[in-house]
DNA sequence: TAATTTTGTGAGCGATTACTCACTTTTATA
DNA sequence: TATAAAAGTGAGTAATCGCTCACAAAATTA
């Protein structure tokens, strides 16, 4: 087992669990049984160790999106979106989490990752989905259906289980495609 | 000016801008222009002060609650409640971003907070509405509800201006009471 | 006014923080 | 196989952390 890598996994498990600020390095290169040193010569600083866990997280994520970009079907783009939070979360929790928690509680990297343009693509994409649906006011609807979509991660996000809330889904659903 | 408040005022909007664990008791007393010690003569500890912090601003945003809770017309309750969290939020958005965040990422937080049911009687008396109102599935309905209401109350929370965000609200609405 | 309590100070404590660096061990290259 | 580069160690650093405490000033009570 590569040394770099674990260092990578403890550290996404306890930044997400305990958060980056009262997360210690001496903490994570005792669980990561590595000498703290090694931390420093991979990642360069705390912060470093930090990008490259953010870094990997999003290019897991990224396929997940292509494919609904790739979708033509208004309908099916607008209800695999909204099944988004759940694949997401259900097979990179840890990660979703500590991008959540750094989002709410960190200015900057907010303001980082909204320039950073991650799901733009997306949200045109869903704005296109509801104007094809014939949807009144597609801008109001999507800025709506992002909101929901947020919820409903968190909502996700704070059951410690990884079961698919259908039911749930399913009435949402049915808010937005009639 | 009381230095006791001037403490409790300066702690909440460092704790809510920059995170509990990342602010120190010396900037607080720095910023409040008080000795250090005098944080620990009024509170005990660090999370003492928290503490009294969370107690002032629940106690602040009780009435908010209430008037719902009085009110009889499901519709009027259904709406009212659509509006709370850009009402809490303008008002009191530093306590609110930091209960937030200590929910989010404070297990120990949220798990204290759940059990403490501040919110349990919004949510039977929102589920009461949709009954009265023929709403199918109301307990789906209720979860559905407050997802949307979390999601909403993040949104307002994110944007920093208090902007009033009505025809969004307006299109929720609809999504409930048609 | 005198005694007591409350409010406030600031130097200082041990523990912990992120990080450095001289050094050794392992791996890759010539 | 000799050499260079990369990976890894662990003791040590200054700075900062939450917090204590002896003491002084101010407010309250007797």
């Amino acid at each position: 087992m590569n040394k770099k890598e674990t260092i990578l996994q403890v550290a996404l498990q306890l930044f997400s669990s305990q958060g980056f600020d009262n997360t210690s390095t001496s903490l994570i290169a005792k669980k990561a049984e590595v000498s703290e040193g090694l931390i420093f010569r991979h990642f360069v600083n705390k912060e470093g160790l930090l990008n490259e866990i953010l870094m990997d997280g999003f290019i897991k994520i990224k396929p997940y999106l292509d494919k609904i970009l790739n979708e033509e079907d208004p309908q099916k783009i607008v209800l695999s979106t909204l099944n988004l939070p759940y694949t997401i979360i259900s097979e990179h929790r840890e990660f979703w989490k500590l991008h959540n928690n750094l989002r709410l509680q960190n200015e900057k990297y907010r303001k980082d990752f909204d320039r950073n343009t991650f799901f733009d693509p997306l949200d045109t994409k869903i704005e296109n989905a509801f104007k094809a649906l014939n949807i009144p006011n597609p801008k109001i609807e999507t800025e709506s259906f992002f909101i929901f979509l947020n919820g409903l991660a968190l909502y996700i996000l704070e059951k410690d289980n990884n079961k698919n809330p259908v039911e749930l889904t399913k009435n949402i659903e049915l808010k937005f495609i009639r």
